[in-house]
DNA sequence: TTCTATTCTTGACTTAAGTCAAGGTGGATT
DNA sequence: AATCCACCTTGACTTAAGTCAAGAATAGAA
C-alpha cells in the first residue's frame, strides 16, 4: 500500500470516484488528481469491523460503496446506531482532527469499499488549499446537525416518532406522493439500534401503525399510507 | 455596531481576550489584531435568548464571560441541554458553515459577553490562513466528541450513570483526590436537563446516592465522598 | 430442496423514569 | 423582618419501554 506505484495505477479510476464525494466537490482537476493518489482503498466483508472504540486513528474514511454503520457500545452489549453512511460519506473525520481514540466503533453492514485518507496528508492538502478545508467545515456541520437530531430524538421524543421521522427522512428523496414505499437497507434489528430501542420494542411500534392503517409493512418493505397522519406522529402526536 | 471606528477603539482590549480562546491559539500577532478588529461585542442578561432555533443566522459566537447554554425543546415544553459553554467556548459554529437555519435556541444562564464573528469574515480568514481553518476543525471535532458522548449518555446509561459521569468530568480538574467537592454553577433544574431527565428524577437520584454514602450533597455544593464506587457507578454498575 | 441459523414477532411480566400534586426551603426584594 | 417567588423535594401513581422466553418466519448454505 506504501508502495506510490501501486497507488498511481489505480489513480485515474480513483478520480471518477473522488469526483462524486461532496466533500471534495469544487476542487480543480490538478486537486481532484492528488487526493486520488493519497488515499488508499481498503475492502471490508459484510459485518467485519472496521474501528473499535478507543483504537488510534491515523486518518480518516470515505464510503465508495456498501454501507458502513457507526455505533456505541454499551457496557452490556446494547448497540446505539450514531451514523449510517451510504456511498460518498465519510467516518472517523473526528479522529483526524483531534489527538486521542475513536469515540466509536464502525463495521460493514453489507460488503463495502472504503478509501482511506491518512490525517498528515489531509492537513497539507488544507494548508495548500482553503477550499478543502471548507468542505470540510461543512461536512462536518452537517455531521454536527445530524447527531444533534439524534439527541433531539433520543431526549425528546418517544419510539413511534422516532420511527415515524426515520421513516419520512427516507422518504424525503421520492417527492411528494402521500403513499410511499420505503425499502429498509438495514436489518430491523439495526434499525432498532438507530433509534435507540431494541427489536421487540420496534415490532410492537410497527405492528401499533400497521392496525391503524397508517402503514402496511411487508419483510423489509414498508409504506406509508397516511402520510399527513404520519408527519403528525412524527411530531409527537400520540398513536 | 459597523462603525469600524467603534470597532478600533476596543481592539486592544478585544486583543487580550482573543489570545485567551482557544480557537485562535496559534496565530500570530498579525492575525489576533485582525480577529479583533472583526468581532463584534455583546452582552445579555440572565436568562436572555441568544438564539432561537430555526432562526437564520449570519455567524458564530465566542463566550467571553458568563454561562450559556444551547438546548432544544420539545413540542411540550422539555428541554434538552445540548452544550453548556463557558468562556473561551464557541457555539452556533454550525450555523457558521451550512447555509440554513439553526438548530437549537441558545440562552445566558448568567450575564454574559460574547463575541459575534460574521461568517464572512471567517471564511475571509480561513482563505488567508490555513491554521484558523485547523484550529476550527479541531474545535468541531472537540464538539462532535462531546455530542457522540451525550448520546452515549441518553441511549446507553441510566441517570444515575449519567449524573455520575457528569461530575466525574466536572471533579476531573480537580486532581486526584479521593474526596472531590464539586460546586454546581448551575440549577439542579438545569443539570436535569443536561442530563435528559427532570428534576424530581435527579432529586431522588441524588437521595439514592446519598444515603449510600457514595455523595454528600448541601444546596448547590456536592461532596463526591467515594471516588471509586462513583466511578463504577459512572460505569453502568446499579446504585 | 432441505436444513440451519438468524431475525422477527408475540405474550407475560418488570422496571426505570415520568406525571401530578402538595409542601418545604432559601435567597432576593421591599 | 416579612413577603415573595422560583427552586427543590417528597409521595402516590402511571406509563413507556425493557426483559425474558417461546415460537414463527425468512434467508443462506449445503
Amino acid at each position: 500500500m506504501k508502495n506510490p506505484d501501486y497507488r498511481n495505477q489505480y489513480s485515474k479510476e480513483y478520480e471518477q470516484v473522488i469526483r462524486q464525494v461532496p466533500l471534495f466537490s469544487g476542487l480543480s482537476p490538478l486537486d481532484l488528481e492528488r487526493v486520488s493518489r493519497l488515499v488508499i482503498r481498503r475492502k471490508f466483508r459484510k459485518g467485519q469491523l472496521i474501528i473499535s472504540e478507543g483504537q488510534e486513528l491515523e486518518g480518516f474514511y470515505i464510503v465508495i460503496s456498501g454501507q458502513v454503520k457507526v455505533y456505541k457500545l454499551s457496557s452490556d452489549g446494547k448497540q446505539q446506531i450514531l451514523h449510517l453512511v451510504a456511498p460518498g460519506g465519510t467516518f472517523a473525520e473526528v479522529a483526524a482532527f483531534t489527538k486521542g481514540f475513536s469515540p466509536a466503533n464502525a463495521s460493514a453492514i453489507t460488503d463495502s469499499e472504503v478509501f482511506f485518507l491518512f490525517k498528515n496528508d489531509l492537513i497539507k492538502l488544507i494548508r495548500d488549499n482553503p477550499q478543502i478545508s471548507l468542505n470540510m467545515l461543512a461536512s462536518m456541520a452537517q455531521y454536527l446537525r445530524h447527531l444533534v437530531a439524534v439527541i433531539e430524538e433520543l431526549a425528546l421524543k418517544d419510539v413511534p416518532a422516532r420511527l415515524a421521522k426515520y421513516l419520512m427522512d427516507l422518504a424525503a428523496g421520492q417527492g411528494e406522493r402521500s403513499v410511499i414505499e420505503i425499502k429498509l437497507v438495514i436489518t430491523k434489528k439495526e434499525l432498532a439500534a438507530r433509534l435507540g430501542t431494541i427489536s421487540e420494542t420496534l415490532s410492537r411500534t410497527l405492528n401499533k401503525l400497521k392496525s391503524k392503517k397508517v402503514i402496511k409493512v411487508a419483510g423489509n418493505r414498508i409504506t406509508i399510507l397516511n402520510k399527513a397522519r404520519f408527519e403528525e406522529i412524527a411530531a409527537g402526536a400520540k398513536i
